[in-house]
DNA sequence: AGGTACATGTAAGTAGTTACATGATTAC
DNA sequence: GTAATCATGTAACTACTTACATGTACCT
């Protein structure tokens, strides 16, 4: 029952892509998983020191500047199909800007109108962000890899559509409310 | 910069509808923001403990069984309203399903395959859950509450929309791959 | 008498962030 | 030479979950 660590997951995930550096890892989390996944280095190093530890990664050597290059072993691949197979608990929900608008009538119409239009323009930035991932993925050498990435990227932009026509809905709900 | 603990937001926004022993505030917060909220005993009753020490909350006796009822003070109503206010930054995404699908491959079209049929019969009971909220909310009367309640109710119902939708599609774009 | 719902709390453990500290290499 | 990027790691802190421990009140 005991959550499994998704740090590792990540962490091993990321290296069965290709050996890398604990920054490199890290830049690959951020940049390719960024919509969906995140880990600080505080994570990163402490979790990679412990893969090494029970032989799941190794260091392959430096890399072309001076870091430590990992990569997985054989039995670092099995353990990362087993943490991928087991049966995952989704994590209990915690969306802030849905607590502050539930009490919304503590905090005024105005306050509301902003947390939702700045809401709105983070979301607007995620979106053209998942946009320009989507149309480099065009450009790519299809890859066994690709048509799960493809359907990790749709996801994030049926998520943000989704949150785009609530945000417009809202606001204009507010709105009404205020008049 | 350090992020407000938001468990004495949800705390104090529960009080804020009616006193109640912190046992119905964790049933509250399950109930009513069950789909973007979750807080367990475990964090409950040291908050309220906390908040009794700086005169947030106060005891005003013991309710019909044997608890003791908590009630805000107005300095808790003022704190309350700060807390809401404060410029909030969004919780850094994870996703455990999207984590897992990204490294599909290593896992297997079967296995992928169930990890979204699961996903799929949750997202389902918890927009099974999301219209037993709303046609409820048709025979309330309407408080000065209800608005803002009714938003965050729409919120959910356009993500799980949106989810079902991505979930459909994924699951015949797997369909296709292991042909 | 037995079960269910109400009620409170602690302890151990896990997970994660942020800030700090340090230094090498590369590009301009 | 200096700024940006690459690179590694630790320490302090915050947040949260789970399991445990305990007891009351009501209903049948």
């Amino acid at each position: 029952m005991a959550r499994v660590s998704q740090t590792r997951l990540a962490v091993l995930g990321a290296l069965s892509v290709r050996p890398m550096t604990g920054y490199a890892v890290r830049a690959a989390i951020t940049d390719t998983l960024g919509h969906f996944w995140s880990e600080s280095f505080g994570q990163i190093y402490p979790a990679l020191a412990g893969l090494e530890a029970e032989g799941l990664v190794r260091r392959t050597g430096v890399g072309a500047t001076s870091g430590a290059v990992f990569a997985l072993t054989p039995s670092g691949q099995r353990t990362l199909r087993g943490l991928l197979a087991e049966p995952f608990v989704p994590a209990p929900p915690r969306n802030g800007l849905l607590l502050r608008l539930f009490f919304g009538r503590q905090l005024g119409v105005e306050a509301c109108r902003e947390l939702l239009t700045e809401a709105l323009n983070r979301t607007r930035t995620a979106a053209a962000q998942l946009e320009r991932v989507r149309s480099e993925s065009t450009y790519e050498d299809p890859t066994p890899d690709q048509p799960y990435w493809l359907m990790t990227l749709s996801a994030g932009e049926h998520a943000t559509r989704a949150q785009l026509a609530w945000l417009e809905e809202s606001i204009a709900a507010l709105d009404a409310l205020g008049e």
